[in-house]
DNA sequence: CCCTGGTAGTCACAATTTGACTACTGACCC
DNA sequence: GGGTCAGTAGTCAAATTGTGACTACCAGGG
């Protein structure tokens, strides 16, 4: 059972099914440029619609009764199957793999754990592992370089750093003014 | 004469044909994976050609005789006109916008600054002068925040700051052992 | 009663990206 | 000397992604 890769768009649009039953124009309010997730990761209206067919494909999603809204059109509500919802837990506590992704997807982890209300410490700590000998090595290569490759690795040297520094500042809560 | 916005690829396809006469295959070799400037920014060979027919179409660049090649097939040679090296030449010296088109756009115009033995201090400058007061923003911003909106501040507050930090390295030149 | 505005979803098209494909030449091996 | 391998030069078609415009439904205001 190899679950095929998920793009970011369809792993953030099954995060927000598994959060409750839902239906497609709620999916896209909140990941509109005006929704609370929209500053983190947008998803235009109509790829919110095709994550949801391919998703309902793969069976981590099922297609509910169709409600009949109270106001404005029906909606075809949508619920997270027993597969879909563990393939989501396993991929929120997962660290991501390139320093590039910190900004779109290790953010997006950390946005859906603060609104499901868990410890996004576990994640955190995961994450700090993952990046330590990535840091180790990217300063060994530094100090070797010479020419243009000393600012190309001294610019990813930053980058990772800067990662760890994101991490150690969000496991020290801010203090409170006296 | 507005010159219509130029992506990043048409830009770097410019940038080398500016430095001298060339071919479309020359530069997909040198924007390879495996070619010198791959590691910063890399364009499918399809791309290439695409932009070398868009520059033309711009007048950027002009098609000169095909050369009747001494080893394999005859390449069709471009060469940038006036208009083009002035566009380049203005385009190499402008510090980017955003802080997301520093790993991309600066460091590609560092690294054809280096190809060309220029000095790269007024980019750099320049460049910190845009950042400056992107930074008292953030922080403001930041210290402000509260939930999960803190987090987010934080992370774009400590990039910001790194692209600050990079800069600085750059102007140190690293100290020689004793 | 018509018009605006929000809800819900779809469609057709444009742009980008990918991999594979043609074609030409020289060199090497048998 | 002929087959074929490797490298050069360029192009194409298909898959994926993204964009804008469109339908349709209901409510409330003038």
């Amino acid at each position: 059972m190899e679950l095929p890769a998920l793009s970011l768009n369809e792993w953030l649009v099954l995060a927000l099914i598994a959060e409750e039953p839902t239906h497609g124009f709620a999916i896209a309010r909140l990941t509109s440029a005006a929704g609370p997730l929209g500053t983190i990761w947008q998803i235009p209206k109509p790829l919110v619609y095709r994550a949801i067919g391919r998703l309902a494909e793969l069976g981590l999603i099922r297609h509910e009764a169709i409600e009949p809204s109270t106001t404005g059109p029906q909606r075809a509500l949508v619920a997270a199957t027993d597969t879909g919802r563990a393939a989501m837990a396993a991929w929120l506590v997962t660290p991501v793999e390139h320093i590039r992704d910190v900004r779109s997807e290790l953010l997006l982890k950390l946005a859906l754990l603060d609104r499901a209300g868990l410890d996004p410490g576990p994640l955190i700590e995961a994450q700090r592992a993952r990046i330590d000998p990535l840091i180790a090595a990217l300063r060994q290569r530094h100090e070797k370089a010479t020419g243009f490759d000393r600012t190309l690795t001294a610019w990813r040297h930053e980058s990772a750093q800067t990662v760890l520094r994101f991490l150690t500042i969000l496991q020290t809560p801010p203090a409170p003014s006296p």
